[in-house]
DNA sequence: CAAGGCTGGATTGTTGACAATCCAGCCTTG
DNA sequence: CAAGGCTGGATTGTCAACAATCCAGCCTTG
């Protein structure tokens, strides 16, 4: 098995820049490449054995997703992020993950509700399990999101949280090896999120999603003095 | 008087690429270059100048902000954005800058509170003038919303909405030549929103932020069936 | 005459070489 | 001995040529 050629030959539509735009993407978040990092191009170029001129592509729109950081003519390196960055982040998730659980309730159609109660379920179980462990719930935290905010039905909303956010999140969670520490109040939030979706009550569904963001915001800050 | 080498002699401290990104960005934002547009990539390196290395990292820039279109093997074209895109755009605004005021209330300083006011003396001493022309009124509203995004103190939240969103609301008015056909009443909203600001209630800045926004939008969607 | 395959031209994707810039470490100098 | 300038090596920025892919229009064929 040729080490990591393999992955690359699954996705052979795409072009070049575009396959190494995700797999830096993957290193990064993932932290094999952990923050603050130096990147050489050329030895990049070499890791992924494509040229400098794929790469350089990739990196800018690495640069545009704040991934990495770049000063010209000095070099490239992956992004540090201080806690007061997560904090800001949170409060832009608060803003617009609202906006998407108030679309969600208007715009899901009543099998993606029914599918989001299940997948609750499969954690309400998991929970009963293994009480605070909670490694899964993170993951699972992140698929309650991901489905309430592909609900929404609005594109330019979806390939922002998707797209722009929730790497950085991903990153930090990695990062700081952030254990959800409150997972069944976590669980129950989620619970009354899904409720008001049931009932297409978009109000109530913003305002306990941002309450929910908001919690976890503040956990942030108390353990980030 | 070199035709445009002139300005691109005044910005010589960053790269090459990243000036081909701001003239592209304009060029596409100010209308010089149409929605739908094909790009050929010879043919854009030799209009400014450059070769199509830089080129490309311009091009997969703007292509993550979403002012271009690209399919591999076949091009790239300036994005044509449908009315329902807008109206997509102004839910993640409302959102956005709804954070954003209440942001504003609470951090920040009161020379800037003071300075937004006196913006707002002069926009209604426009008013007076030219009733209901608003044609200062329309890049005036921008400088309205700009000045409470910064105040918001958020780096990420600003990067978001100065960054990757207005460049596409800008567009947008340029390509439908929207013009703000509700002067006076915008004009009152944003005074509401001030006094709120000045008395440094976040939550009736956010709510009054987002009525504003939410009232724009109904407007486009009535004049866009 | 319509449908389908094919070919030539053009465009994009990729590469390796060349030029410009920066910086660590040495050397000079007060 | 400390401070400041300089140089060599390495890294990034840029370019022009080569390879791969696509598509419009022609030609064949039923």
């Amino acid at each position: 098995m040729s080490d990591s050629a393999q992955d690359t030959a699954l996705q052979d539509s795409r072009t070049l820049a575009d396959r190494v735009f995700s797999r830096l993407q993957d290193d990064i978040v993932l932290g094999a490449l952990p923050p603050g990092t130096k990147l050489g191009e050329t030895e990049l170029a070499a890791r992924y054995g494509v040229s400098r001129g794929p790469l350089r592509e990739a990196i800018r729109r690495l640069e545009s997703r704040k991934l990495l950081e770049r000063v010209p003519h000095v070099g490239t390196r992956v992004a540090s992020l201080k806690a007061s960055d997560l904090i800001e982040i949170y409060r832009v998730r608060e803003a617009l993950e609202g906006m998407a659980a108030r679309l969600a309730a208007e715009n899901m159609t009543d099998d993606d509700v029914a599918s989001l109660r299940e997948l609750l379920s499969r954690h309400e179980q998991q929970q009963d399990l293994k009480e605070d462990t909670a490694y899964f719930q993170r993951e699972g935290d992140l698929d309650f999101h991901y489905r309430i905010i592909q609900g929404s039905h609005n594109r330019t909303l979806i390939d922002l949280l998707i797209g722009e956010i929730y790497h950085l999140v991903r990153m930090y969670r990695y990062q700081f090896s952030m254990t959800a520490n409150r997972p069944q109040k976590a669980l129950a939030e989620h619970r009354r999120i899904i409720e008001a979706i049931e009932s297409r009550d978009g109000e109530m569904a913003e305002l306990l999603m941002r309450r929910h963001i908001s919690r976890a915001r503040e956990n942030i800050e108390a353990n980030n003095p």
